[in-house]
DNA sequence: CCTAAACAATTGACAACATCAACCTTTGAT
DNA sequence: ATCAAAGGTTGATGTTGTCAATTGTTTAGG
C-alpha cells in the first residue's frame, strides 16, 4: 500500500540500544545487530514449518485458521466485533461474515450491549467453549523441536522468552 | 477503545496451571513435560505475533501473504508447480492461479521441462529475483521482541536455537 | 432541543486463495 | 499398442480479505 522503500526505516531505527562499549574494532552496534539478525533468522526456520502447519491443526477441529484464531481469542470474555477486527488486524466488515458463519456452526453468539447499542458483544456458546478447551490443549502441545530439547535449553528459552514479553 | 471492561485478563494468567509442582511428587517427566509447554507456549505467542503482520509485511511488496512466500521459496532454483503446491501444501490447482497471476506481474516464468513434457518448472525473471532479494532482507529484520534482546540472551537464543536445528 | 460529526456494524462489489471433481496431455509399464 | 498414473489446467463453489456506501446509535455543539 505505502511507499515501497520505507519499509525498513521504523525497524531498523528502532533499536536506539546503544550499547556502547569501549571501542573494539568494529561497532558494537553492527555486531549486536548481526546476533539479533543470526538468532532471528534461526528462530525464523526452526519454528516455520510449525507455523504453517496452524492451517492443518486448525482443521483438525473443522476451523479456518482464523476461527481458531477467533475461538483462541474468544475464550476471556465477550468481545466487541469492532475489538476483534482489531486483534486480527482485518477490516471490520470481514468480521461480519467470519461470525456469521461461526453463528450459523453454533460457536459464538452475537449479544446487544446495553450501555450502547450500536456494539455487539461476542460470546463463546457452550459448544464453542468446549471446543475452545479442545483446541487450547492441541495448541500446548509442543512440536517436537521443542519436546527434544535438553532441560536446560528449555528452562532458558522459557526465562528469555518471559523477559522479553515483559518487555 | 473497545467498549468492554476486558481484554488483558488471560495473558498473565496463562501459565497457571502448570505451576503447580513444589515437593516430591512429579517425575522428571512431568516436569521437562511442564517446561516444554510453558517455553511452547512463550515461543507459539511471541511467533503469532509475528505471523500477524506477515501480510502487512508482504504488502510493503505489493505481495500477498502467499506470493511472498513463493518469491521465498523460489529462489534456490526451478521448481515444478507440483513440488510448490507440497510445499505450500494446496492443492496443484490452486498453484496455476496464483502462478497466472504472478507471471502477468513478471515476477515469474513458466518454463516446459525437456525431460518430461507435462512437468512446467517455475523460475524467478530478474525483477522477481530482484524484488526476492528485498524481500529476504527485510524478512530477516528482527521484530522488535528479538531486536530488544539483552546481548546474553540473544547468545543463549542463537545457540539453543543452532543445536535444536540439528536434531 | 436539534443538528452534525463520529462510531459500530452491516451490505454489496470484487479479488485472492483454497478445495474438489473432471479433463487433457504425456509418460512409463505391461 | 494399450492403459494406468502423473502433471497441469479448468470450472464450480466457499472462505477470507479489501473498499465504498448505508443504517442505526451515540456524542458534541450551537
Amino acid at each position: 500500500m505505502s511507499g515501497t522503500s520505507e519499509g525498513q526505516m521504523e525497524r531498523g531505527g528502532k533499536p536506539a540500544e546503544v550499547r556502547r562499549r569501549s571501542g573494539v574494532g568494529p561497532s558494537v552496534d553492527a555486531l549486536g545487530q548481526d546476533l539479533a539478525h543470526e538468532a532471528w533468522a534461526l528462530l525464523f526456520e526452526v519454528m516455520h514449518a510449525h507455523m504453517r502447519n496452524f492451517p492443518a491443526l486448525a482443521a483438525e477441529f473443522e476451523l479456518s485458521p482464523v476461527q481458531a484464531h477467533v475461538v483462541r481469542q474468544l475464550g476471556e470474555g465477550p468481545l466487541a466485533m469492532s475489538t476483534l477486527a482489531t486483534y486480527l488486524s482485518c477490516d471490520a466488515s470481514n468480521v461480519t461474515g467470519l461470525v456469521d458463519r461461526m453463528e450459523v456452526r453454533g460457536l459464538v453468539e452475537r449479544r446487544s450491549s446495553e450501555h450502547d447499542r450500536r456494539v455487539k458483544m461476542l460470546v463463546l456458546t457452550e459448544a464453542g467453549a468446549a471446543l475452545r478447551e479442545r483446541l487450547l490443549e492441541r495448541l500446548a502441545e509442543p512440536p517436537a523441536v521443542i519436546a527434544n530439547m535438553p532441560e536446560g535449553d528449555l528452562k532458558s528459552l522459557r526465562d528469555i522468552m518471559r523477559r522479553a514479553r515483559e518487555r
